[in-house]
DNA sequence: TTGTTATATAACTAAATAGCTATAAAATAA
DNA sequence: TTATTTTATAGCTATTTAGTTATATAACAA
């Protein structure tokens, strides 16, 4: 993999590195909802999310149509959540292996 | 998804967000290599090497194995490379998306 | 017109961090 | 012992950025 691609990649990863992203798109998962939505169940400043919204807006990882005075997001694709779940089973498969390190290292002290 | 495992994932992705832990990751996927050999591939100084390396075995993304004066560094588990695989499959449609985009304005402009 | 609602943005602050230099630590060799 | 090699870490600086408050923009209603 070349290097700029190694970039483009690191940049995507940035934007889901932070939880207040990840909850916004928690929030549009199920379809497209419009910023107060997203604001009420995200639980943070209009400003707040509005700026995540432009952010992620810019980098193409979601959507938007505007009626009237509400702006509707959604996701762009759903590779997203197939990363997510990807992620948490290598968590979960860290956790299990730092756990069975834990346990024979109790056995080792047991014995 | 509860808010826990949200930033749980948060902070996997934000160890992925950096070119320079990428490419670490490349330089390690075809089996393990000493930190010397990582500084070569990755063209960085050793401090910042270790100091990336150190950050990616904490969290548990490597694992390692020292043999007298070196240190080998491998790989946790291939998830990572799947979610790469995903992240640059999402960057490219959201290319072909807006290079659509611009066609179709093309289009509109030039009819 | 004026007022209200929904969203975006500007300016700011505090916190996090990537990369640097220098040095420490630890294993090996002479 | 002393010297060398490999890796880790401490301390520092410059940059980035999440969240805040205040304001701007823009669509709608009265």
């Amino acid at each position: 993999m070349p290097d700029d691609m190694i970039v483009s990649i690191a940049y995507r990863f940035k934007i889901l590195s932070e939880p207040m992203r990840l909850k916004i798109l928690r929030a549009i998962c199920g379809g497209e909802k419009t910023v107060q939505e997203i604001v009420n169940e995200a639980q943070a400043s209009q400003a707040n999310i509005s700026k995540h919204l432009s952010m992620m807006y810019e980098s193409g990882l979601v959507e938007r149509r505007k009626d009237g005075l509400k702006c509707y997001y959604r996701l762009a694709d759903d590779n997203v959540f197939k990363v997510c779940g990807l992620i948490s089973k290598s968590i979960e498969n860290n956790m299990k292996h730092r756990l069975k390190w834990i346990n024979n290292k109790n056995d080792s002290l047991t014995q």
